[in-house]
DNA sequence: TTGTAAGCGTTATCAT
DNA sequence: ATGATAACGCTTACAA
């Protein structure tokens, strides 16, 4: 039922190399054979086996991608950004939810390993670095997305300056008055999370404000972590006049509590998060955010990689994006 | 530097078949041979090649996914449930998006023919039975996914009952004792589109309410046509006082148009969408909408496409989800 | 310009 | 229990 080169160059009454040649357009072949053999290819409904193709040419024209979860705004347009630029070169997407579970993210891995990946681009992973150990040294490029802390040799990545970003936001509710800024935090051990606490935190000390450990909370990145933070932040005596937040949805967890409880956005209490996830804008107050260019971390990551495939990484480094600001209901 | 089994049945004096014996759990093999082996091959750093192997065996242990965008809260929660089913029983998943570019789609499905994929899962395509041809003819299963329309011999489905949906939408709509109910179309072509506006004439046939064509409005599934429906809407003389979108995204479109407006919701329109995508329970007023089952969708889908790799699809019958109405603050 | 043959990394069928 | 050997579908020297 499948149909080989082999049935084609019996059908042709050429060798089934000469169908080899024809078909990937070698110039060491008779044009007339050769569009014979397109013709029949066609007529019989050929389709190249990759795998084996593969086999000999010794690469796949296949990224793996792992992220934590598709089901999430973020992942989601950064991988839409992967498999936009993959398909443009011609490379095919594998992907695997690791659900932050390292084990099924170790599976995975494996996984892509025996697939013969090209390389293999990671977001937000709390033990990407790791990977560079089974993979780079097996020779296949890893490309760490959004998370630097680990960095190993031969490892890269793209990444938004999540710092310069949580600066950007923290001097825009300084630059509106504020003076008290509490900061939601993110998951504990992500790099980002660290960075951006770090950024909030310099553009504090370069306004002359002084750090209070009081207002910043910890979160997880997701819904509770503001509603709990908002909480905490309302029970405070001297109550802060602004947050800023480690992303969107701790943002709108916060904002939904606020709502809840009577708070005012923004007169009483300005929110800013970080991400812009389509969400930020639909949200009510509209949500002031930092954007990260998602879908272009995507894109840059797959260049990447691509760079990587070619060259032997010699001129590849890290690429860092800036975020922007977006400034909407919520300050 | 890439380690297959010969390697190791030099470094372990024996034979190449000895190791893949010894690899694949072999009965017939010496336990002490054995263990030495996957011992070896474990500080070699082996991993099996997943191609050569399909080569002999006939099948990659991979299916294909094709969806419009991931970038898109609906798919991609569906595609999360495809990617776990397919984890729990060793499958991996590639994953092509065709941006509804029905060229892109053709190349994508080409790419995954090529690829040797063991089925395909289509979402939401509206050319999705057209790849019977091209994979269906070369034995490769398709499992549509919430498109039904154009059914081919040995295309299968897993799909939400659109028009039960729509039913349960409307008639929610009717108890509170709504009479004037408007409707937002879906995209031409979709046959949920269709399915959704039979399911909500139904309803109102049944509760003896007549129909007027002048109440259901052209849509395309974007915010923009929930914004449009709602200025339409709002020039009409004799005003309806609920309407029901054809998805969330519609719906949210329209919310904001009617905040804009001034007009209040509930109370002088009632609005109810359709998916249950996460937005839905974040906009203000929160959204009352029909609950569609997405990861269970995907879930579905996969379990399918196992069933069909393995017997011949005998006994695989199409799968209808029910959806669920969520009743939040817009109705 | 074409055919022959070797080889890519596996598995599977023979013998031994 | 193990080793040759063929086969999967393809590309690519090397010959002709």
């Amino acid at each position: 039922m499948k149909i080989s080169i082999k049935d084609i160059a019996r059908a042709a009454g050429v060798s089934h190399s000469t169908v080899s040649r024809a078909l990937s357009d070698s110039p060491l072949i008779n044009a007339a054979t050769k569009s014979r053999i397109h013709q029949l290819a066609q007529e019989m409904g050929y389709s190249p086996d990759a795998g084996a193709r593969s086999l000999v040419r010794g690469h796949t024209c296949t990224v793996g991608v792992v992220v934590t979860t598709v089901a999430d705004p973020f992942s989601a347009e950064v991988v839409e950004g992967i498999e936009g630029a993959a398909y443009a070169h011609g490379y095919s997407v594998i992907l695997a939810a690791s659900q932050d579970d390292p084990e099924r993210e170790t599976a995975a891995v494996e996984t892509l390993r025996s697939k013969r990946v090209d390389a293999v681009i990671v977001t937000s992973s709390r033990v990407g670095a790791l990977h560079q150990e089974r993979l780079g040294a097996a020779g296949v490029p890893v490309i760490l997305l959004n998370s630097h802390s680990q960095q190993l040799p031969h490892t890269f990545s793209v990444r938004v300056d999540d710092q310069h970003g949580a600066r950007l936001a923290t001097e825009h509710l300084l630059a509106l008055g504020h003076r008290r800024i509490a900061h939601v935090a993110g998951p504990a051990g992500h790099s980002s999370s660290a960075d951006r606490l770090a950024g909030y935190r310099a553009a504090l000390a370069e306004a002359g404000v002084p750090f209070d450990g009081a207002l910043v909370f910890a979160g997880t990145g997701r819904p509770a972590a503001g509603e709990q933070a908002a909480a905490s932040l309302m029970a405070l005596a001297d109550r802060p006049t602004a947050v800023f937040c480690y992303n969107d949805m701790t943002a709108i967890g916060l904002l939904r509590a606020a709502r809840q409880a009577g708070l005012a956005v923004p007169r009483e209490l300005a929110v800013v998060g970080f991400d812009d996830i389509p969400l930020a804008s639909y949200v009510s107050p509209a949500l002031t955010t930092v954007a990260q260019p998602k879908f272009e971390l995507g894109q840059q990551a797959m260049a990447m990689a691509l760079a990587l495939m070619v060259g032997r990484g010699e001129g590849v480094g890290d690429v860092v994006l800036q975020g922007r600001l977006v400034v909407r209901e919520s300050t």
